[in-house]
DNA sequence: GGCAATAGGCTTTTT
DNA sequence: GCCTATTGCC
């Protein structure tokens, strides 16, 4: 053993140390927030180097986002020096990487296309234009989701059809295996197939599975509260042979359940593996006491979980600030008057804050309010730069060159820029190379035998077909970049923005530049860049994973996002009963504890101070709506709570007028509840209340508009769905 | 087939 | 309220 390799041990704590030296077996690590869990991942890699137990090659370590796997990267090249570290990554990178060395066993290409969830549902809009009858009630995206939830669980088409009952659910069995089929000779995989075909790989060829067991000596896994089925038994698969995986979460913070996560995994690990090694790390390094008490408090809340008590040694803390809002304009202008205070003091500066919400349609009104009082921030989410349209026509071309059987690409290019190519002569393509079992793109080629095209259309058609054969034959030639810029020159995409002259093709054509940029730092920093290799990087990023922490601005952001990244100064906004818990989750106890979690997770974020906001008020989409507080206010420790007094709320609201120039509300109208009333039992007409109705029963108030005669309330009732009535014709009675 | 006007859905979260 | 997809007209 090397002594200097051991030398940074003594940075650990206790648990820490014993986590990171704990190598043989599987390992469990429940690591609260804050409590240097990828400290211990990373500490533990270098340990497993450093002691020369094993080499890089041969450690694999899998994280849930990009941004997670380029730290571990280089915090572990500052420990060990620099080294390549090959098998750090997301599971959908790593999974990627083994699918372009295995493709064969799946006889797939090794040009296959990753499709997102856009491609996704374009893929499921034409499956269900070619059968158009049964399916027409139906949306793709809801069928696309369906489908996911399958594959992330393994449920297959003909399990699926077997227990399909509904409408809907026989709409989905009839589509899941076309879509299977489709993508596969489309030569793509979905998220979901890049996990689940490398799993298939390992199940149907053992010798492949041998070779990878025998490779990873030693597994690590980030967030393992979020694994989903699919997951788990890839790591199980892989680590049969040496038994050495080290999981490393926070079942507090598993937030993903939606989207096929099985908190069951974290929950279970020491029933799968029996002599597992668990150690808890519960000192916190982030918060104060006070924050971390309070987050405590609340998810002490619920019932399923490990449980374990943060604690930590930091000063005791101010008391968490609750700000009591009339709307969310009044809410975002209470936030900026918070900041603007601390940085014109000179206490902060603007990087040290971050807005946290629930649903990214309420960032609208913070950052008017930042606008106008000139505050830097930033959004981090809403629409991926990679999801832009114009952004995904390009990419469409470059997905079609590298591999023409993608007849999702090809169809949202053929006519793109317009070449006279309009549905009809689409559908006919189709319908002419589905009778043929022949690829459409291959169909284009002999498109003068494909009747009903107009003769304009076979020539742009022949056209385009050379234009992109043109573009295959260059792909080896030249590098990425010249490959692009030629294309988007030689198709006009930028002129063409440009003459449209508008602010929109402005920025259209900016997002274009973009990608070309994106396009030529691809081809520095890869050895050997490659077409396929750019369009894999950019379909696996996210948005948090370009979230530039340099510069100095606010941070606006889901709470979804911000897990894992900690703050100063945090605020927290919109907490009111149906939109933080959402309205979906508040019959549902499952998903009302993950509402809880996601809130604890908000919480954990602030290392100094934390605000809670709400309003009694709220513009959603376009009718306003009256809000109860939520009853998470209700669940943290009264104590530790500092509501701002009333007469301070009123003067701020007052200024808040004057300094908006917007018209002044009706004092009286003013229909929230007293402000240290969190209490949900009330007797007046509010979201959240319960009435009984003459025909539908018992059901929650969920929204309340208008007022005098036009007062409208949604009800939902259980069973019946949600309702809506005019409160001065309708028969029920406020229970 | 192309364009402008209109309708409809969305808003829980994303690798 | 905004964006996209569809419709209707040229």
């Amino acid at each position: 053993m090397k002594s200097d390799s051991i030398k940074f041990l003594s940075e650990l704590n206790q648990a820490q140390q014993r986590a990171v030296e704990t190598t043989e077996g599987p390992v469990l690590v429940l690591a609260g927030a804050g409590s240097g869990k990828t400290r211990v991942l990373t500490y533990r890699y270098a340990y497993l180097v450093g002691t020369g137990k094993t080499g890089p090659q041969n450690i694999l370590a899998m994280t849930f986002t990009n941004k997670a796997a380029r730290e571990m990267k280089e915090r572990i090249q500052k420990l060990v020096g620099v080294q390549t570290l090959y098998w750090i990554g997301t599971f959908h990178s790593i999974c990627a990487r083994i699918l372009r060395r295995e493709h064969s066993a799946l006889s797939y290409s090794k040009d296959f296309v990753i499709y997102d969830t856009d491609d996704q549902q374009r893929l499921i809009k034409s499956i269900m234009d070619q059968d158009a009858v049964p399916f027409r009630d139906f949306t793709p995206k809801s069928i696309a989701s369906v489908i996911s939830r399958c594959k992330n669980r393994m449920i297959l088409p003909e399990e699926f059809s077997r227990n399909a009952s509904s409408a809907f659910e026989q709409a989905v069995a009839g589509i899941y295996p076309v879509y299977e089929s489709s993508l596969r000779k489309n030569q793509a995989f979905d998220f979901d197939d890049l996990l689940l075909m490398t799993l298939r790989i390992f199940e149907d060829r053992p010798g492949i599975l041998l070779d990878y067991q025998k490779r990873f000596h030693y597994i690590m896994v980030d967030e393992y509260q979020d694994t989903n089925r699919v997951q788990f038994l890839l790591l199980k698969r892989l680590a049969e042979l040496n038994r050495n995986l080290c999981v490393v979460g926070d079942d507090d913070q598993s937030i993903y359940r939606w989207r096929g996560a099985d908190i069951q995994n974290i929950l279970e690990f020491e029933t799968h593996f029996r002599d597992a090694s668990v150690f808890r790390l519960e000192q916190n390094y982030r918060s104060t006491r006070l924050i971390l008490r309070a987050a405590n408090s609340l998810v002490e809340k619920n019932a399923g979980r490990k449980g374990k008590r943060l604690w930590s040694e930091k000063e005791e803390g101010e008391k968490i600030e609750i700000l009591e809002a009339m709307d969310e304009i009044d809410e975002a202008q209470k936030i900026v008057e918070q900041i603007k205070e601390e940085v014109f003091r000179g206490k902060r500066i603007f990087k040290q804050f971050a807005i946290l919400y629930r649903t990214n349609a309420q960032s609208r009104a913070i950052e008017d309010r930042m606008r106008r009082n000139g505050l830097s921030y930033v959004i981090v989410g809403g629409v991926r730069f990679y999801d832009r349209k114009e952004v995904k026509d390009v990419l469409a071309y470059l997905k079609l060159i590298v591999n023409t059987s993608d007849s999702v690409s090809l169809h949202r290019v053929v006519n793109f820029p317009t070449r006279g190519i309009g549905e009809v002569s689409w559908k006919r393509i189709v319908e002419f190379a589905a009778e043929r079992n022949m690829h459409i793109f291959d169909v284009l080629q002999i498109i003068d035998k494909v009747p009903g095209i107009g003769t304009r259309a076979v020539k742009n058609i022949l056209a385009f077909v050379e234009l992109i054969r043109k573009y295959i034959n260059l792909k080896n030639q030249i590098s990425p970049n010249e490959l692009v810029r030629t294309l988007v020159d030689e198709v006009g995409l930028l002129r063409m923005y440009k003459s449209e002259n508008t602010i929109e093709s402005q920025g259209k054509a900016e997002n274009v530049q973009e990608l070309l940029s994106a396009v030529s730092e691809y081809a520095e920093n890869t050895p050997s860049p490659t077409l396929a290799g750019f369009l894999e990087e950019v379909s696996l990023v996210s948005d948090v994973d370009t979230w530039d922490d340099k510069s100095n601005a606010i941070t606006l952001m889901t709470l979804h996002c911000a897990k894992g990244l900690e703050f100063p100064v945090v605020f927290i906004t919109g907490l009111e009963e149906g939109l933080f818990p959402v309205y979906r989750s508040l019959d549902d106890k499952e998903a009302l504890e993950e509402e809880r979690r996601l809130f604890y997770v908000g919480m954990t974020r602030a290392c100094d101070r934390l605000f809670i906001s709400w309003a009694g008020q709220r513009r959603l989409f376009i009718d306003s709506n009256y809000r109860l507080p939520s009853r998470f206010l209700n669940e943290i420790d009264q104590n530790l709570l500092h509501v701002r007094k009333k007469a301070e709320r009123h003067e701020r609201w007052m200024e808040g007028i004057h300094s908006t120039g917007k018209e002044s509300h009706d004092e009286k109208s003013d229909p929230h509840p007293a402000y240290e009333d969190y209490s949900q039992e009330t007797r007046e007409l509010v979201p959240g209340a319960w009435v009984k109705h003459e025909e539908y029963g018992k059901g929650q108030i969920r929204s309340v508009e208008g007022s005098g005669e036009k007062l409208k309330i949604r009800v939902y009732f259980k069973g019946e769905g949600e309702k809506k009535f005019m409160v001065q014709y309708a028969r029920f009675t406020l229970l």
